[in-house]
DNA sequence: AGCACGCCGACT
DNA sequence: GTCGGCGTGCTC
């Protein structure tokens, strides 16, 4: 028997099959991780195939040195994902492979933690009087497993000193079994597991229509508030009596805890949690308890779609639009692609839930390749958040500066004395976002990065939003020796400042990734603003999503058109979802809620259909511009990336790159809509020079992208060069 | 990725 | 004379 292996090391030139010649001593599984002999080294490799015969010399061929589990870590199922997402976005096969099966399991340090329950043997009975007088720890043990017929060895380590147990055990005195014990996060739930829930007829009706299955892909189109946890739970429920399991996608893991505990609630142990939040232990754990069946619905953020799940009778992705779904790093892919691949295979539905989708989703099911379920109505009746526009300009010319506009104080003078909260939105943290030279223009910019730096009052520090290096705060200028420093636009930092200036008794909280470090810290800064009345909480895009807090009746959005301005085709589309998120935190409970929304354009179309909540107008003016300029939907994109050290190698072989990209295009002249190469619009990240090749061409073109992955397929041990298909970002 | 082989410069 | 720089090539 012969084994085709994917090695365990992440490379280009190794991203192929070897052969490898099966022990005859034992059985190898397709699936299963090996160790081999390779080169001069010994790594660990997985089995992809298994065959009778080999083309390779026999004597080329060496021999495996034992498997590494007992059973294979590589479900059937995954080998179709495989082959779809290398061919879909040119990732190695071991990386892919990396996400079927975490670090945590493959590593071998992390281990089963078992706990070893004591308990005083028979012989320990009728032989208790031979202890010698002098042995009191010895005999104090034994009267107290006695009246206790069992108890942890921690506990009499503890109690009794191990040296005392220890000797016990020796002796025949004590025994104990070993039990495994699961790290399992988040246990405390009130359990409603035999409560019988009954869904609204427009919530029934859509729980009908997706486990139809006349198409399995649906999109479940509603607002904050009309339900949409009860159509999953719904719909998950029935995939159990089916004896089948469940993936729950929620997009951030600051998420996780409030959907765990609804649906530990309703399900029980039945619900494993997986994220990368989660510490060794507890990832170990609630993998395998889906990989052995324990449990069968998986709640986690993106990795968690390639749970260890068979069977799968149901996958939803919570929040659809939430750009946290797309990775940014290493293997580039999309959850909602490996979503549709693993529903297809097991013939299950998927549901695609969100408020504002993106423009994609929603193309996609308006062409009936998706069933599209509205649930239009808000559970309680309520009504959205009224939303308030304030022009900008117009406080501009009446000489207020400032970032606060005088209605949104008003408002806010009015929620604190009602002792009412209020959230303020700004999407940008620090203090300030640069500093620079009046007298000639000097900016400070980081070291290894082409971006300007950030001014962090607290710490007294200029960093690099792109890398975190820190540089000492400009006092003069180092280039005119002038000291007229000035400061940027103003952030999260300052605008805390500001307010325990403008509303000194009232307490400020403020979220975002410098007062977030520590893993509890996102809960605890939540808890505490929960708790306090009134109280204002500034933030960046983490207060946008999720969090629930009933005395919130003022949401104010500082500056909305930060985003709308990205140099993105889907800055309009982000700044509609962002406002509508923000909004939405507006007015949870009895209260009704207010948004104020502070622009300088506030005749601006996406603004228009924001504050009348009308996503299907906006989506109608935005798919009409991306029909006529082509972009997605309508085609997908491509970048090149070429990094190196030096800035000229990197520029040549982007050339040499960009010209056989031309050449490609010569025949296919009309599948082509778009081709240019060019230093990228942070030409420096991490002391690495960045230049790229861009390309949009038509959907649906699997030989075309293919012939561009083989374009960059260059091994160049200077310049790395990588391709990404749908990329997030430009930058 | 590692590890070896191989071919040129400057040092006890 | 040799030690060591890293360019190149291979791994079933």
């Amino acid at each position: 028997m012969f084994a085709e292996v994917i090695v365990d090391v992440s490379a280009n030139s190794l991203d192929k099959i070897f052969d490898y010649k099966c022990p005859e001593n034992c059985t190898i599984f397709l699936g299963q991780r090996v160790l081999l002999p390779f080169g001069k080294r010994t790594i660990e490799g997985y089995v992809l195939n298994l065959k009778e015969s080999t083309n390779l010399d026999l004597s080329q061929v060496k021999e495996i040195i034992k498997p590494l589990d007992e059973q294979p870590l590589i479900l059937p199922e995954m080998f179709t994902l495989i082959s779809e997402l290398k061919k879909e976005y040119n990732l190695r096969i071991i990386d892919i492979l990396h996400l079927i099966v975490p670090s945590q399991i493959r590593s071998g340090k992390v281990k089963q933690q078992t706990i070893r329950n004591c308990f005083l043997t028979e012989y320990a009975l009728s032989h208790i009087s031979e202890l010698k007088s002098n042995s009191k720890n010895q005999i104090a043990a034994c009267a107290y497993l006695k009246n206790k017929p069992q108890e942890s060895i921690v506990t009499l380590n503890k109690n009794f000193g191990s040296a005392t147990i220890n000797k016990l055990i020796e002796k025949g005195f004590i025994d104990f079994v070993t039990e495994n014990v699961n790290r399992t996060p988040l246990t405390e739930v009130e359990n409603n597991i035999n409560t019988e829930f009954k869904p609204t007829e427009k919530q029934q009706l859509a729980i009908q229509k997706i486990l139809s299955k006349q198409n399995l892909f649906n999109l479940l189109f509603g607002v904050t508030g009309s339900g949409k946890t009860e159509v999953y739970m719904q719909v998950i429920k029935e995939a159990l009596k089916n004896n089948q399991t469940a993936i729950m996608l929620v997009p951030e893991i600051s998420l996780t805890p409030k959907t765990v505990k609804q649906f530990r609630s309703r399900f029980g142990n039945l619900v494993a949690v997986l994220h990368s939040g989660l510490s060794d232990g507890e990832k170990f754990d609630e993998w395998f308890r889906l990989y052995n069946g324990e449990a069968k619905i998986a709640v986690g953020a993106r990795s968690a779609i390639f749970a260890p799940l068979k069977n799968l009778g149901a996958i939803i992705i919570d929040e659809e639009h939430d750009s946290s779904y797309q990775s940014e790093n290493n293997p580039r892919y999309e959850t909602v692609t490996v979503a549709k691949l693993r529903a297809k295979y097991n013939n299950c539905p998927l549901v695609l839930g969100s408020a504002t989708p993106t423009i994609e989703t929603f193309y996609n099911a308006q062409k009936q390749s998706y069933n599209l379920i509205t649930l239009d109505e808000r559970i309680n009746k309520r009504p959205l958040p009224k939303m308030d526009i304030v022009d900008m300009c117009h406080e501009f010319r009446e000489g207020n500066t400032s970032l606060f506009s005088n209605h949104l104080l008003n408002e806010m003078s009015k929620a604190v004395n009602n002792s009412e909260q209020i959230m303020l939105f700004l999407n940008r943290r620090g203090y300030s976002s640069f500093q620079m030279c009046r007298e000639c223009g000097f900016l400070a910019k980081c070291s290894d990065c082409d971006v300007s730096l950030v001014y962090h009052k607290e710490d007294n520090l200029l960093k690099c939003h792109y890398c975190g290096k820190k540089f000492k705060t400009l006092t003069k200028c180092p280039n005119c020796q002038k000291s007229s420093i000035k400061l940027g636009n103003t952030g999260t930092e300052k605008i805390e400042q500001e307010l325990s200036e403008l509303f000194p008794n009232t307490k400020v909280f403020r979220m975002d990734n410098d007062t977030t470090t520590t893993k509890s810290s996102h809960a605890k800064i939540l808890g505490e603003f929960e708790k306090t009345k009134p109280a204002i909480l500034v933030g960046t895009q983490m207060i946008a999503k999720g969090h629930d807090f009933p005395s919130v009746t003022l949401v104010g959005i500082l500056d909305a058109d930060l985003s709308l301005f990205y140099s993105d085709f889907k800055a309009n589309e982000k700044t509609f979802q962002l406002v509508t998120q923000v909004a939405g935190r507006a007015g949870r409970a009895e209260k009704e809620g207010k948004v104020v929304l502070q622009t300088f354009f506030p005749k601006h179309y996406v603004y228009n259909f924001c504050s009348s909540y009308d996503y299907l107008r906006f989506y109608n003016k935005e798919i009409n511009l991306r029909e006529t300029a082509s972009f997605p939907p309508f085609s997908k994109i491509i970048r090149i990336l070429v990094t190196a050290e030096e800035d000229e190698p990197a520029k040549n072989l982007t050339h040499e790159l960009f010209l056989k990209c031309k050449d490609l295009r010569v025949n296919n002249k009309s599948d082509f809509y778009f081709l240019e190469a060019m230093r990228s619009p942070h030409a420096k990240i991490k002391r690495k020079y960045r230049y790229q090749v861009l390309m949009r061409i038509k959907e649906n073109k699997p030989e075309l992208v293919n012939q561009i992955f083989e374009i960059a397929n260059v091994i160049n041990s200077k310049v790395s060069v990588f391709v990404e298909v749908n990329p997030q970002n430009l930058s």
